[in-house]
DNA sequence: CGCCTATCGATTGTAGACAGATTGCCGCTC
DNA sequence: GAGCGGCAATCTGTCTACAATCGATAGGCG
């Protein structure tokens, strides 16, 4: 165990509190720790040079947060997936990034914009490059801004828990596997650019089609077996 | 400070760490605690005979449900709410009750109508009676248990944190102020015994409808300066 | 031979005490 | 007299150590 890899992503060097945070989301989002997986405080607290209290508290919210999953008495477990998550996730997951999508258009600043693109960039040259976990990352990274970009705190919550998902079973089925998933890939990527376009001229309705455009293409991406078709949102503020 | 006041609604004499969990919420809740207010770890540590570890637990997990805020090196405070929380509320809250009452429809057992009947006869003893806390309390739970029926990890957190400012914002609005206020909230409490009956009925459409009138008597009910039309959503599954 | 039970080990939960940061106050200087 | 700087008190963040609970294994009984 002498594997003492830690990528805080922020590069928190003092803080080790957000940097164990940030690590773990890291891995979970990218499967580097498997859903179902027990965490074991110990070895997290030596891993980050803490103690163990303070490796609780970040337990407590990440269990917040929607990564793990607590139960009194035993150990924290990452939350775990099933099919009946797949199913669960694209019903809802349309309404959600619709709405934030939406919201984004409606509100972005130019900072907000030049945020974004940053993102993508980062997320475009992980597809080009063979960067699987920079994928799902800068993906996450990328909708999640979005959604910070829409400022609205009662969606986030949701948009927050379906990310975690997202990145998981992006990591699960967007394997290098074969030529038409290489398109796919490039065709989401361009689809992320679009979207940028749309909300830089505040075109809500434009933002909303290409995200469920953006949304169908990874349920296609997916054997069919969990797609339901997801729940239709229109918005009129 | 012999005080010794332990409001736990749900009586865990053992567990007192989950015996303060649901005293802050409640507490938060009916706005006991106002929304901006510190919490001092010392004073609840020693209110619930606890030390500050667990109480510092306790404070991570509600600050990710949205009760609190943390912020480094400073103190705990209940999450705000201003004009903005409030138009940010009534877009977003069409979209989830809508959502959550639409799914609960569709799965809900026969004991999940029995539970829902429970909640709501605590509901209208509230309302007959003049236990204010009371209506906050058992509105909040009703939709909650709502959000529980439905069963989608993805949209019960944001549930979870509308229900949060829905239940303040009735503390703030729905005082006994006038008869017409009176006839509103009886108003409410039919709303709650059609949207159970749909539900039993599995009749998703007239569900959401009803919750849809519901949150629009909300609405309605306060001063218009904050209240846009908010989402619509049609969901075909 | 199989199942139940008791004890042991390991892990979670908590307590009390110590370092670091922040805020407010007081005194000093201009 | 007003503004700035330093000091002290208080609170947050953390650590070490102890208690309680759970799971596993081994032994005994039916």
């Amino acid at each position: 165990m002498a594997t003492e890899q830690i990528p805080t992503e922020a590069g928190a060097g003092v803080d080790r509190k957000t940097a164990l945070s940030s690590s773990l989301r890291h891995r979970i989002l990218t499967m580097q720790i498997a859903p179902g997986s027990v965490l074991d405080e110990i070895a997290l607290s030596e891993e980050f040079g803490l103690s163990r209290p303070p490796v609780r508290e970040a337990m407590r919210q990440l269990a917040g947060e929607g990564f793990i999953e607590l139960e009194a008495n035993r150990p924290a477990r990452v939350t775990s997936m099933s099919y009946q998550s797949l199913r669960d996730f694209f019903l809802v997951a349309p309404l959600i990034y619709a709405a934030t999508t939406r919201l984004a258009a409606e509100t972005a600043t130019k900072a907000d914009i030049a945020g974004l693109r940053e993102i993508q960039a980062s997320f475009r040259q992980s597809v080009e490059g063979d960067d699987i976990d920079g994928r799902v990352f800068y993906n996450d990274q990328f909708h999640l801004r979005i959604g910070e970009v829409a400022n609205n705190p009662y969606l986030l919550p949701s948009l927050r828990r379906l990310l975690i998902d997202h990145a998981r079973i992006g990591k699960i089925f967007y394997r290098p596997a074969n030529a038409q998933m290489q398109d796919n890939l490039e065709e989401a990527c361009r689809q992320h650019d679009d979207i940028i376009d749309a909300i830089a001229h505040h075109d809500a309705d434009r933002a909303e089609a290409l995200v469920r455009a953006h949304l169908d293409l990874s349920r296609k991406n997916m054997a069919m077996y969990a797609a339901p078709e997801g729940m239709q949102v229109a918005i009129g503020v």
